[in-house]
DNA sequence: CACTACTGCGTACGTTATACACAGTCCTAC
DNA sequence: GTAGGACTGTGTATAACGTACGCAGTAGTG
């Protein structure tokens, strides 16, 4: 139970992570776990998620259905190493222009690799999710913008997740009403989102007369600067952290 | 195309709009949405999310499985209406007392429902998840929090985004750390959590020096007060934001 | 009374993940 | 060398799933 390996992950995770290389004994193999993911990368990203299939990936690769569960017990784990991959190799976000510029790098990084992998928010994420590699990379390397605040370890693991949590909230949010604004026939830049018009006349002014508000000053009519939101958002989040950290360190005085 | 009730929903989201009563004509409906809805809820509560199948669904209800597709379109519809009645009735949130102390009831409650149903996480969102009618009822109520903040539209609504989303990340971080806990087998509160043991034989001291010092330091092994992590967290969240209105109040002055 | 819209439901189909057994391959131990 | 055994790829089979389709019965409307 005390094994060196012993870390009671599947063994594809611990392929992902390094360990256990394949043993040598016998047929040399025609695929590989590299491959396998990389090709249900490529359908996710041309043809969506629900396309990837075990069959669809197998087909793709010129192999058999029931090859790809000799690299993976299940394809939960072939979701989990595919999200790994889209995110991969984490960024040189942390500088020496202190920790909130890397931060910021951080996060736009991120949001870089969701647009480019929008499927990744539409994976169900199990407990696996938390222990693939290159995804602790990035958390890794958000800690270390982190490093030279005087924040404690417990705060630094907050933040980050702070930080991820409006990245990927608001990549949802904005891919969502992208998606269903292009499905919807109008060719977006119309005078009212599809969003906002449907919200306008499902909602009763007297009962909703915040929302009303918000939508009536053409929050949902967008497309100003794409962008602006997130960054907004995101600003308000690095003002809450500096405020924490401003603190810590009269406290240190 | 510009219909009294074309919101270009399906009739089922309408329906749980209270627009669209089902018409008089044909034999009295045995079934209705909301006892479709309140059957596949029961069951995810009981039996999780991937035990809720229209055969399963109908079964429960003594009906046969195509029966449902008389009040609902399609699955997807179902799963959007389901999350909608787990999140019921929006909370009194907004009070006299300020908007922080308003926004920290709406984000507790939040939190309380998504512990009261921990599959609304896993529900693969679309389009149709932002128009269902509590949801939008939870916005008005936090945007009710708001109201005397010197907030502009686009920030109001960004600030919602931000708390959500810290709510629910949280929510599925922590529940997912627990739950792996439990299939693991461990009683919980050993030494060291199995997520940070697995980590621990996973990464290397000298690539991921940060992390490390996060898991030395004892975080996954929680189980102090459950909810500090998240106090902590929201209180950052309000303290940007607090910043922000503070500024806006000296702009306006 | 006919008409018609509607409800419930049985059947059928295509797709999915995956358990299992078998055949071929290549290293290893003698 | 040769026997053994571990490993690979794969075909078949199964159970479950979502759902398209069509039919039978029902209740209001003309």
């Amino acid at each position: 139970m005390d094994d060196k390996s012993g870390t009671g992950l599947p063994a594809s995770i611990e392929a992902a992570w390094g360990l256990r290389e394949r043993p040598s004994k016998g047929p040399k193999p025609g695929l590989s776990l590299q491959r396998i993911v990389d090709a249900a990368v490529h359908v996710a990203d041309t043809d969506g998620l629900a396309a990837v299939s075990m069959s669809r990936v197998a087909a793709d690769l010129g192999a058999a259905t029931m090859s790809l569960y000799r690299y993976v017990r299940a394809k939960d784990e072939l979701l989990v190493l595919m999200v790994d991959t889209a995110y991969g190799k984490a960024p040189d976000a942390a500088g020496d222009d202190g920790w909130r510029p890397g931060l910021r790098r951080w996060a736009s990084a991120e949001l870089a690799g969701l647009r480019r992998h929008p499927w990744v928010l539409h994976v169900p994420l199990s407990g696996m999710s938390l222990v693939s590699p290159n995804q602790n990379q990035w958390l890794e390397e958000g800690l270390r913008c982190l490093r030279d605040t005087g924040l404690i370890p417990v705060e630094k693991m907050s933040t980050m997740l702070l930080v991820t949590g409006f990245v990927r909230s608001w990549a949802t949010m904005s891919g969502d009403i992208n998606a269903s604004l292009l499905s919807a026939g109008t060719t977006n830049q119309q005078a009212m989102s599809s969003f906002g018009r449907a919200l306008t006349k499902l909602t009763d002014p007297q009962q909703f007369p915040e929302l009303h508000a918000i939508i009536a000053a053409g929050v949902f009519d967008a497309e100003d600067g794409p962008d602006d939101e997130y960054l907004f958002g995101l600003e308000r989040i690095l003002d809450g952290i500096e405020a924490l950290i401003a603190k810590r360190e009269t406290e240190e005085a």
